[in-house]
DNA sequence: CTAAATCACTTAATCGTTTTCGTATTTTTA
DNA sequence: TAAAAATACGAAAACGATTAAGTGATTTAG
């Protein structure tokens, strides 16, 4: 690797002085700098990270937090989405980006903040975790800039898809077309579903309708099998609903899978809509309705929020964004 | 941030003996290394990792190039498997990892070569990428250890999933069923796409089969639309396939739904058979039968051998290593 | 009992930058 | 024209760790 050192002994000028050069401050000869620059693109001079970061102490290094209880959210169809985005904005100004969330097997283990101050990371986006585990608090009540992602802590910057907005589109949807008797079949315990869930019942209440408490089911989070054995139940009540909500598209997946064993059609004789908008929506045969959340401008605003913080903290304002999700119209909901 | 020196204040002693005391050198004494390493537990000290990289050019921080030509593969199932089982044993083993990919945008762009030196990258893991890429043959070149992901080069470790057998045992099983007339909707260009194709060719010639030309159909990886068309055509022959193989599961999800809205049934009127394994596959109606790759053993066998690789290089053999994938029956190819 | 070896620790240089302060030279002002 | 100000650069310390070489005290060997 070349050094300022390098450049320096080529160009006959201290090294401090080569550090100005590329760095443009201002106490230099404008003539000087340009050959100093051009001398160091010719050797092929890069910075070395570590040790600009020991002086520094800025990494251009950002932290991704979206751990899942079982894998690291990277299998996670919406997360990954989210992150790419984030990833794509963060790297376009220069940062890059390092994985925070470990297994516990790892050696000399260390809290999420100690890992942060480890590395030297300059921020932090949270998303999908355990919001209450006190490492994950840990992390929230330090110094360090961080980003949520569809969680709110009253001190920190929150990105949250637009859950009650959303929900309430496709209440309003689906009762547009016709459906009175609308059964929910929502996940359970998260902050993402307890906006959901408001939202179906304060729109299905504005709309007049009243859901008898048997459309009201509760499954965990894109588990496919109990999203099939609740859609039986319903299906089997003596009043079936015309139409099924579930929380998200994985759990529709297994509930379509369900319906169509019964010898049912979709949407002749049940309607039903997903939630996330994955990408195997609209492969779905039918296509299913769904709301896609979009996670391009939440990945993106996250990354921008988070390197605000960073890089002007006093003019960043620490409050909750909420980016809307849109209707997908599917082929599963039919029109009564 | 708790350092070395504080640690030596607090104890005394130079931090010459601190980190001799921390790293387990020998000559230091039992029982002061003891007392360093409470109190710096103590203190809640913890490495400072630029510091440390500066002077003993180790990072532990290992680069991942998973570049689609559109999206950074954090998207695309098979490689987000892959990367995550990559993570976890890197994690274990106390590397983190670092995205090495870029979009063009970046400021300052380099190359992923001065990308890895600027970082300070111990390693590389190459996946998914444009391999002919000059900027990937630059790195593939360079001193820095690398392992490759589906992709063989001469002088680089490669971790292969082994096609040849997948895509044997798939024709075998397709045939065993009672299949003669098979058709293979075959993926584009990559080297992933030649094995599977020279080993349907060389399978069904050792049993026996001729294959017309018509039965063969090239699309791009993962084009469900392409797919669903060439599925179509294959249809609409005079004598069309009883079996049809698709280059990958999201092709033979969208051939499934081409044969879907023309009517016909799966597997009673025409037989299909994917290959990936991705997790949709077997929420799909029918099941999708495919060759589920072992991208949990790839990933952590990557890891293994590029931090074998970085720490002992000497004793690392560099050869290409397959990892075998496993038939999954599903209900989607019938018995005749 | 003395010389050599071992032990336990310190000193100081080093990694590649950044940045403060100082200084010599030139330019501007009164 | 002399003093003040601006300009362009250098010297050196610092960031936090590692490590080769050195040192005094204790132990071992002959």
């Amino acid at each position: 690797m070349v050094s300022m050192k390098d450049i320096s002994v080529r160009c006959g000028v201290s090294v401090a002085t080569i550090s100005k050069a590329l760095n443009d401050h201002t106490d230099i000869g404008e003539d000087t700098r340009l050959h100093i620059k051009k001398v160091a693109k010719e050797m092929g001079y890069f910075p070395n990270s570590s040790a600009r970061a020991l002086k520094t102490n800025r990494t251009f290094n950002l932290g991704v937090l979206f751990a899942d209880e079982s894998n690291s959210g990277l299998t996670h169809d919406y997360f990954a989405n989210v992150l790419d985005s984030f990833k794509v904005t963060a790297e376009e100004q220069g940062y890059d980006i390092t994985f925070l969330n470990c297994n516990k097997k790892r050696k000399n283990k260390m809290s999420y903040l100690e890992h942060s101050m480890y590395r030297g990371l300059d921020g932090v986006v949270i998303a999908c975790v355990d919001f209450y585990d006190p490492e994950v608090v840990e992390l929230i009540e330090s110094k360090l800039p961080v980003v949520t992602i569809d969680h709110l802590f009253n001190n920190r910057i929150a990105i949250m898809s637009d859950n009650v907005k959303g929900m309430r589109d496709l209440v309003q949807y689906v009762y547009d077309q016709g459906h009175r008797k609308i059964a929910y079949i929502h996940g359970a315990d998260s902050a993402v579903t307890k906006s959901r869930l408001a939202s179906f019942y304060k729109t299905t209440e504005e709309l007049g309708l009243t859901i008898p408490e048997e459309y009201m089911k509760e499954v965990a989070y894109r588990d496919t099998v109990q999203a099939g054995i609740k859609t039986e139940e319903l299906l089997a009540l003596k009043n079936p609903p015309t139409c099924i909500l579930y929380a998200d598209d994985f759990s529709a997946l297994g509930g379509m899978n369900v319906i169509k064993l019964k010898e049912l059609h979709i949407p002749e004789d049940v309607s039903i809509a997903g939630y996330d908008g994955i990408n195997i929506a609209n492969l779905l045969e039918p296509k299913l309705t769904t709301i896609k959340q979009d996670t391009k401008t939440m990945g993106k605003t996250a990354a921008e929020k988070l390197i605000s913080l960073i890089e002007k903290p006093k003019s960043t304002i620490v409050q909750p964004i909420t980016i809307e999700g849109t209707l997908v119209e599917g082929k599963s909901v039919r029109s009564i």
